[in-house]
DNA sequence: AGTAGAACCTGAGCGC
DNA sequence: TGCGCTCAGGTTCTAC
């Protein structure tokens, strides 16, 4: 469950059984996911209580007491699940897996008010990282991303100048985490739509005279298409199944992402969506309409 | 500076 | 039922 917002979709879930919650062990099935888990990773964390949730990106930022910050990644099918305990069944203390299959279950948190924590990531693209609190800047995998696309910068003239001269396409400076931290293939095909703009320009365009309304308008598309999918708990794709309320439903609010031959949805506009590839993701828009 | 391709993994869906 | 192929929300690496 990848992009920001069902990153931070999975953040509020787990918050209300993690934030003050004390973590009496963790268990490991294996010694690796992506990266091998740091030295102790278990030992330093039992006995630890947590002290918030947070999110910077795709990451997902465990505070805890002793200035240790635990990071996670999801990948690309990484989630959480909570088991036990009345929390579980607290509105909004939601289970969040998108699968139940416990051979991938890899990391759980047995905390002391009886809940437990799953991981479960049948990839296992996701990681999980312990950090100094005082060395979060630092963090190798945080120094170079980018702005919060939510955040305060975010602007037409911000992303104007951010790709004055960059000849790579659009699709690719906005999947570029080192610029925008936190889109990723879906929320970058609804954005470029909404803006009316193709995939394929070349970003540094954006800077030229007379664009200058159309950076406002992806600036503010980016910033729409995000929040209205926190609002509704992120995209849940290909598992439909579960029905006790705990997936997202941004899915059906696509306009173009993964709707390759159907009509497209711009007012007034007769063309179809079509799929093409770059950089070796799939990209999703409408020829006719964004240019 | 850019891009393409492969790598890391498993599972789902499709055509045959 | 099975086989082989393609694709999947991410990121990082190498090679042109």
């Amino acid at each position: 469950m990848p992009e920001l917002p069902e990153v931070e979709t999975v953040r509020r879930g787990l918050a209300p059984v993690l934030e003050g919650a004390r973590i009496a062990a963790v268990h490991l099935g294996r010694p690796a996911l992506r990266y091998p888990f740091p030295e102790g990773f278990a030992e330093r964390l039992a006995g630890r209580r947590v002290i918030t949730l947070g999110r910077r990106s795709k990451y997902l930022l465990w505070e805890i007491e002793d200035g240790a910050s635990l990071l996670c990644h999801l990948g690309m099918s990484g989630s959480f699940r909570i088991e036990g305990g009345e929390a579980a069944s607290v509105p909004g203390a939601f289970a969040l897996a998108r699968s139940r299959d416990s051979r991938h279950d890899h990391v759980r948190f047995e905390m002391e008010s009886g809940v437990q924590v799953i991981y479960n990531d049948p990839r296992r693209f996701g990681f999980m990282d312990l950090v100094p609190a005082d060395g979060l800047a630092s963090y190798p995998l945080f120094a170079h991303l980018g702005i919060e696309p939510l955040g305060n910068e975010l602007s037409g003239p911000w992303l104007a100048a951010a790709f004055k001269g960059k000849r790579t396409p659009l699709k690719a400076a906005l999947l570029d985490q080192r610029i925008i931290a936190g889109l990723g293939n879906i929320y970058v095909a609804e954005a470029l739509w909404r803006a009316g703009l193709s995939p394929e320009r070349l970003a540094g365009t954006l800077a030229e005279p007379g664009m200058a309304a159309k950076a406002d308008r992806l600036a503010v598309a980016i910033r729409e298409v995000l929040t209205e999918a926190i609002a509704v708990g992120g995209s849940t794709l290909r598992d439909h199944a579960q029905a006790d309320g705990t997936l997202g439903y941004f899915q059906h609010s696509f306009r173009v992402y993964d709707r390759a031959g159907e009509p497209c949805r711009t007012p007034g506009c007769a063309g179809v969506i079509h799929r093409t590839v770059q950089s070796g993701r799939s990209s999703f828009w409408c020829a006719s309409c964004q240019t």
